[in-house]
DNA sequence: CAAAGATATTGAACACTGTTCAAAAAAACA
DNA sequence: TGTTTTTTTGAACAGTGTTCAATATCTTTG
C-alpha cells in the first residue's frame, strides 16, 4: 500500500511541523507561556488540529525534553574517543556545562518537571542514559586505578550534583551573588575548582 | 491615633491570613496549581480582596519565597556556635541538605523562578545573604590555612552548586536512576564524597 | 445621633488557558 | 459516481489572573 505509507509519513511530518512551532515557543518563553492556541497560530492551524497528533500539551513538552536529553548525550558522546578515562571524565563535565550555557532554554525545559510524572513514560529514560555514560566513564577511571576510594553510585551522583548544580544557578540567574566575574567565568572557575579536588583522587 | 494604629495591624493580620492560606495551597500543589480564587476560597474571601493586599499572584508568591530563605538561613546560623570553621563548612553543607528533605515544597517554591525577574524587588537580596553565610565561612577556613588554593567566590559557587545540585535533582525526583539506595542515603553519601574530597584541601 | 467620607469587600466582566467534540471538509476507496 | 475514512475546524466548557464599578462596612465630622 503506497498510500498508507505516504499517510504515515505525512502524519510524522505534520507531527513535526507541530514539534518546530512548539520547539520555537517553547524555548522562547518557558512552558507557563506557551498555547496550544499560540502553537496552532504559529503554523497556521486550528487548536484542535493539535489534538489529533499529541494527547495534550505535555506530550509535546515531553519530546522536546528527550530531544535535550539526545543532544546532551551527543555531546558528551564525542568524547568517547579520548582514551584516558579520567581525561574524558573531565571532557564530559565541560561538555555538560558547554551544552547548558548553549542551550539554556532547553536546559530549563529539560528540568522543570518532576521526574516521578512521567513513570508511566518509558521514553523519559533518556535522562538515565546520559547519567549512565557518565557513570561507565567513571567505573572506567575506577579501573585504572583512580577514585577508587568512592562507592561508583555515590560519586556518579555527586558528579552530577555539582554539573547540574552549576548549570541550574546559571539557568535561573541564581549568578547574581558573584558580581566579579560572567556567568561563564564563574561556571568553568567553579567546574575547575572541583576538578582540582580531584586531582588527586 | 489608635485607631489608626490597629488599622495598620488588622491589615497587616489580613495580609497573614492570605499568606496563610496561600502558603498551604503552594506548598501543597505548586505554583501553577495554585490559583487566586484558590487562596480566595481557602480563607473565605472573594478572589477580588485579595488584590486589596498584594499587587498580584507573584508578589504572594515571593513573600513565600523569602520564607524560605529566612527558614534555611536560620538554620544555617544555628551553626555558627561551632568554632572550627571548617567543621562549621560542613555542617552547614548538612543543613543545607537536611533542609532540601525536611521542606521538599518550599525547595521547589524557591527555585523555579529566575533570580532576574525580581531585580526590581530588593527583598530577594535573601538568597544572597544565604549565600554569603557560606562564602564567610569558606573566608575563615582560609584564615585558618585550609582551601587557600581556591579563589573565595570560585570555591563558594562550586560549594553551593554541589548543595543545590544534590538538593535539586531530590526535589524533581531525578534520582530514579540509583536505585540501590533510599533519596535519603543517596543524598548523604553523596554529600559525604564531597566532603571526602575536600579533606586534604 | 446622622450625614459625609474613607476604607474594605464583593462578584461580574475581560481576555486568556487546556481540552473536547459535533460538524464540516478533504482524501481514499468502491 | 457515491460511500467511507481521515483530517480539520471552531464553538463550547470549565478553569485562570486581573480589573473595577458597585456595595457594604467602618471612621470621622457636623
Amino acid at each position: 500500500m503506497n498510500i498508507a505509507n505516504r499517510k504515515i509519513q505525512e502524519k510524522q511530518e505534520m507531527s513535526k511541523k507541530i514539534l518546530n512551532g512548539a520547539r520555537k515557543i517553547f524555548l522562547e518563553k518557558g512552558y507557563d507561556q506557551t498555547s496550544i492556541r499560540n502553537i496552532a497560530s504559529e503554523i497556521n492551524y486550528s487548536p484542535g488540529t493539535i489534538y489529533f497528533y499529541f494527547k495534550d500539551k505535555s506530550e509535546i513538552f515531553y519530546e522536546l525534553h528527550r530531544e535535550g536529553f539526545r543532544l546532551l548525550l551527543s555531546k558528551m558522546e564525542k568524547n568517547d574517543s579520548e582514551q584516558d578515562p579520567f581525561e574524558r571524565l573531565k571532557k564530559n563535565g565541560q561538555t555538560y556545562i558547554e551544552f547548558a550555557k548553549e542551550h539554556k532554554d532547553y536546559y530549563n525545559l529539560m528540568f522543570i518537571v518532576e521526574e516521578s510524572k512521567k513513570e508511566d513514560r518509558s521514553e523519559f529514560n533518556i535522562s538515565k542514559d546520559a547519567i549512565n555514560h557518565m557513570k561507565h566513564t567513571i567505573e572506567d577511571c575506577q579501573k585504572n586505578g583512580r577514585l577508587k576510594q568512592f562507592d561508583t553510585d555515590d560519586f556518579t551522583f555527586m558528579m552530577i550534583s555539582v554539573l547540574h548544580g552549576i548549570c541550574a544557578l546559571f539557568c535561573k540567574d541564581r549568578t547574581n551573588s558573584f558580581l566579579n566575574k560572567t556567568d561563564e567565568e564563574l561556571m568553568n572557575s567553579g567546574y575547575n575548582c572541583f576538578v582540582s579536588l580531584l586531582g588527586g583522587a
